[in-house]
DNA sequence: CATATCCCTGAAATCGATCCCATAGTGGTT
DNA sequence: AACCACTATGGGATCGATTTCAGGGATATG
């Protein structure tokens, strides 16, 4: 690999002038600066970014966590992050942490510091660990609060109030909540939401669980639906409702006119089940990109320190969901 | 943050003796090694990864791009790379190219000087750019063949002959292929696969596309295929078969009973859609995994320049295919 | 006691760039 | 002619580690 000082050599200027012919071309002779561009050119030369990085204590590259590449809420999520990064001329990684939390410390310590700025998208990590390991870079959380973090949080009030009200007025007088991860943040948050909006409305609730936010969890839930009844269900989120459909109609229950079925997250995957799922949608990729801008703003130094932005949410009504099978006490 | 200066300092000792502890602690002298450790610790000093990368000429990091995370087949492939690498003591970074070929280059090149390897996953660019820019850098292609650069490629051959026999079993004379994007390597190797088990078991091969790899082109072939009619039809990924599927569905048409349909990858989604999917199954772990030891290899100095590495593939038999409805000419 | 051997340590060069500072040269102004 | 302002360039320190090489000191050997 050609290093500036080959370059510089060839174009019989000193390494600066190489330099910056790269950095602000402008204040370099037209002249030597198409010799220097000529000698790079056939040199194959181009500078090396790890150099660089060192000299100029930043990298230009942002890291981000997320706890499963495979749900699929999160592909949009990363897509935004990437694309919002480049537009800041940011180059992303990606880490995946298996929803592991000692995984997901390794990874956030490896890339700390090979990155300006890390977002964390709902990390599992116990905070102790998490403020230990981020000391010294910026950090940005997407839903999860930790005091003086800035934070992208999607709030399921509107979304699961919405969803208690469409059940509501379909007739339905209890819910089944199908609980994620306890310990994650979306999981309280959704749970709390949900609690608030049927003591309004005067439903009841009652709560399965803990599941792993996967299809499979669905699929154990749904034997324990029937067993239990239930004529309404609310997932932690679409994979486990979608687990839920498919285990529903396995044993012959027909999903919206026997047992109404509401998910959370509105990844792509609701709009393809049959019946098509009704869910509460949360905005991942305007997340993604509010998480960048977050994170710009702390990176150029604004006083950005406990700020958190929130990003409403919506129920998505499809097919999942109708009256209960036998009128329930709706006058 | 504290360098190893600062810790030379406090510990009493030289930089040299630092570094050393932190590379081979057993040369240096117990007493020694426990102030170092003491005062790295207090001082939460951790090597720069990136000085570290300067003066070493290699990072520790691979990269891997990939064309669209949100395809499911992904998704495991790079939870295979990423756990694989590790194994190695690398950290993994993964960039998403949307299926787009300048996006891929522009990645490849933002990644290629940051990592010791890069690893591309179903490349879609051309492959005179390609070979311009990995020069100096030592690569991994997945599913693509490109004289001298090593290689990992699925074979969809057992995998066709499979479908194919399958299908001509249950008393199909004509298959429909829908194809995927022209310039992917895949969608060449898997029809030539699918032409030559037709010719050989004496059944029609018909075409239509190329489909983009998303759930939506499926949902549009579904139209397409109930057109022009066909008993069978093999999509060139789950995704696009599984809007098929639900398309067909939504039309009234009965998949396996009415049309049978078989995808390839093998998906999670696979599983979960009703009718189950019958589908030719990639190993996309075992390819990642196989990638990142073919890349140890090179790094490793070993002879491997053309080398590829060859995965088998098989039919999942699941429940979208059956006999055609009325019988065909089967004696 | 002199010398060889082995361990441990430190000095200094190095990786490849960036960037501050000094200066040579040019042109304009009085 | 003297001075100033300004532009383009080069020298050299620097980022934070690794690594080679040489040497000091302790121990063993003759």
């Amino acid at each position: 690999m050609a290093t500036i000082s080959d370059v510089a050599a060839r174009a019989g200027v000193s390494r600066s002038t190489v330099s910056r012919v790269f950095l602000q071309p402008q204040v370099v002779a037209e002249d030597a600066r198409r010799r220097v561009l000529a000698a790079a050119d056939t040199l194959g030369y181009e500078p090396s970014p790890v150099a660089r990085s060192l000299r100029r204590g930043r990298t230009g590259n942002l890291g981000l966590v997320v706890p499963d590449i495979a749900n699929p809420f999160f592909p949009p999520l990363i897509k935004a992050v990437q694309r919002q990064a480049r537009r800041h001329q940011m180059a992303l990684f990606v880490a995946d942490s298996d929803e592991h939390a000692d995984d997901e410390l390794a990874l956030v310590r490896a890339m700390a510091k090979q990155v300006d700025g890390l977002i964390l998208a709902s990390p599992r990590v116990a905070e102790a660990d998490l403020r230990a390991l981020i000391e010294g870079t910026p950090t940005v959380v997407i839903n999860r609060r930790l005091e003086g973090i800035p934070a992208v949080v999607t709030t399921p009030e509107q979304g699961m109030t919405q969803a208690v009200e469409h059940l509501a007025a379909l007739g339905h007088g209890e819910i089944v909540y199908l609980a994620g991860p306890e310990q994650a943040y979306s999981n309280q948050q959704r749970r709390q939401a949900l609690e608030n909006a049927c003591r309004l409305h005067g439903l009841r609730l009652s709560e399965l669980g803990p599941f792993e936010p996967h299809f499979e969890s669905g699929v154990r839930a749904g034997d324990l639906v029937l067993a239990q009844g239930g004529s309404a269900v609310v997932a932690y989120n679409d994979q486990i409702a979608l687990g839920l459909l498919a285990r529903l109609s396995e044993r012959g229950t027909r999903v919206a006119q026997d047992v109404s079925v509401i998910g959370v997250d509105d990844t792509w995957l609701a709009r393809m089940a049959s019946p098509a799922l009704t869910t509460v949608r949360v905005p991942a990729g305007a997340a993604g990109a509010a998480a960048v801008r977050l994170m710009v703003d702390v990176l150029s130094g604004g006083p950005v320190a406990g700020a958190a932005v929130e990003l409403a949410t919506e129920l998505i009504v499809r097919s999942s969901t109708a009256a209960p099978p036998r009128p329930a006490a709706t006058a």
